[in-house]
DNA sequence: TATAGCTTTGCAACCGGTTGCAAAAAGTTA
DNA sequence: TAACTTTTTGCAACCGGTTGCAAAGCTATA
């Protein structure tokens, strides 16, 4: 069916070894050669098969892409950002949507088979095991957006988000809000506890009381909403809320205005990552900007280096 | 370095044909064998090859799964819903972003390099002539949210735009509007024309007044925006807007109540898919809904179906 | 116990490429 | 023109699997 080695070689009337030489570049064949060899390939319409080349020069230029944050919007620019990134150095991804129903472990044996060259896990929820369980198997990887560490086993580029805490602690009390409460993404996320963590001990730093905590069940509308509904109709509200992230202030900003109160106005909210939808009118979020461009094209660099020097860390 | 079946049939002392049987479905295995080469291959850790295995199967379980609508919040479901529907049925998919420095024809090589089973072309904005390159070279294929055609080259899976942009006129006059205006996607989109056509031909059947037809740049918030910007600016607006989609309308939205106008009281709104976040109540807007879950599903077993019969229509 | 029929197994060739090695060809130098 | 280098080329083995075929092993039947 499609067109081989072979067929050019026979076709040119050479060996197979030159015709293999002629798309292997940095092997050595002569002008005519070459010619002839490209002559025959283009007549026949032949592209080399990249997976039997695998084989011998054990590299497929796959990169598993695997995250678990389809429901944040922001991971479509992500993914974006890292499909086109990955395309300009010539690698492909193969993208793997972790559930509860495809776990991580079966992942890593799945990306085993298909020889993935590396794996790029873009995830804020997923735990440093995951990530740690490809590199036990040898796998060249980066964590993008997982949690900072002063031992790391893997590779992670990402933001500090304890300072991230900070931060926002800082701008509420700036601003004039004294009663200030976290409302944090899923308590799991490895984002979340470094947050927190930031933004007590700039509150402790300060001297202001301590803060409500509660989290939200995913990092989504829908969970900020209702965490916030239910604080309003429990509890006596903060002045001044740090969400886990934008997606979740969205839906926190959306209860507090169907309760009647306006932000910044009644009650203050900042959210973490700029992404676009924030700067719409229609919400017009007060965050704290993630540099996404240079965390993803970071973790492809890192990557991009493994590759050329597996045991580099 | 990985173990191969050598290694395992070596460590059983049987044959490799017999190691290669025992992880062939279908292939007749005694089960003392059966035991003795899965204790090998536990005790090695050892997984087959998926690629190696390609090269005489024909099949390497690969869906190219090419797009190039990043920027539409509403594709992040639709990824999150392919990729979830491919790994259920033992698929990889393997992300392709087109865009200007990334052309249709490069995709297409590469797809064959690496001998993908088929291609799921995901755009409700890319000629036809993209999947039917695909079908030209021999590689299944199924053009997901393209446009309907009485004699399609490829088997595309979507709505009816025509009888949606009936609707959305039908809509916009059952609440009283009068003066109906079109703000439509990119004009060279393949939904955008049907859509206007559906609009046109439903409004004369009405006795209607011709409508005001402006394209917006993209499906996207600054795009709607800003060409909602222009109109409110330079002429005297319609009583009601059918926009290209939702995050188009969101935008115009947001440009209507910047000039103190209110929707629906002053002007009348409409978009199409009903994403999430147009049930957000900061947002709340009305929309056509699009079957994102049926097309998902379907796109996915009519490319299995052309895996198992590639020869039927 | 001999014979026929079915199942299991190993051999060897193949899938589409790459690559070390040695022979052949081309280029240099004296 | 002969001797020596350097470059180009083809052979054959290999990457990690699958599979048609025939021999070997087993079971059932007479």
């Amino acid at each position: 069916m499609a067109i081989t080695l072979n067929d050019v070689a026979q076709r040119a009337g050479v060996s197979r070894s030159a015709v293999s030489r002629t798309f292997t570049d940095g092997a050595s064949v002569s002008k005519v050669m070459r010619q002839k060899v490209e002559d025959a390939a283009i007549e026949l319409g032949y592209t080399p098969n990249f997976l039997a080349r695998s084989l011998t020069t054990r590299s497929t230029k796959l990169i598993g892409l695997v995250s678990d944050n389809f429901h944040n919007p922001i991971f479509l620019e992500v993914f974006d950002q890292f499909t086109r990134g990955l395309q300009d150095r010539g690698l492909r991804p193969l993208l793997v949507n972790l559930s509860e129903t495809y776990q991580a472990s079966s992942s890593l044996r799945m990306l085993q088979q298909y020889s993935v060259d590396g794996v790029i896990v873009a995830s804020s929820t997923l735990p440093p095991e995951v990530s740690e369980a490809f590199r036990s198997a040898g796998i060249p990887v980066v964590n993008s957006f997982g949690r900072f560490s002063l031992a790391p086993k893997v590779d992670v580029v990402g933001i500090d988000d304890e300072a991230c805490g900070q931060i926002a602690a800082e701008t509420l009390l700036a601003r004039g809000y004294k009663r200030l409460a976290f409302l944090g993404g899923p308590q799991a996320a490895t984002s979340t506890q470094s947050r927190l963590r930031g933004f007590l001990s700039e509150l402790q730093r300060a001297g202001g009381p301590t803060p409500d905590i509660t989290f939200a069940e995913a990092y989504s509308f829908e969970a900020g909403r209702a965490e916030m509904q239910r604080l309003l109709r429990e509890t006596t509200p903060a002045e001044a809320y740090f969400c886990g992230d934008d997606v979740l202030s969205i839906g926190a900003l959306s209860a507090i205005r169907d309760h009647g109160l306006r932000v910044p106005e009644d009650i203050g909210l900042i959210g973490v990552n700029d992404m676009q939808m924030s700067g719409w009118q229609n919400i017009n979020l007060t965050t704290i900007a993630q540099p996404f461009a240079e965390i993803i094209q970071t973790s492809i660099d890192v990557i991009v280096d493994m590759l050329h020097a597996p045991k580099q860390p």
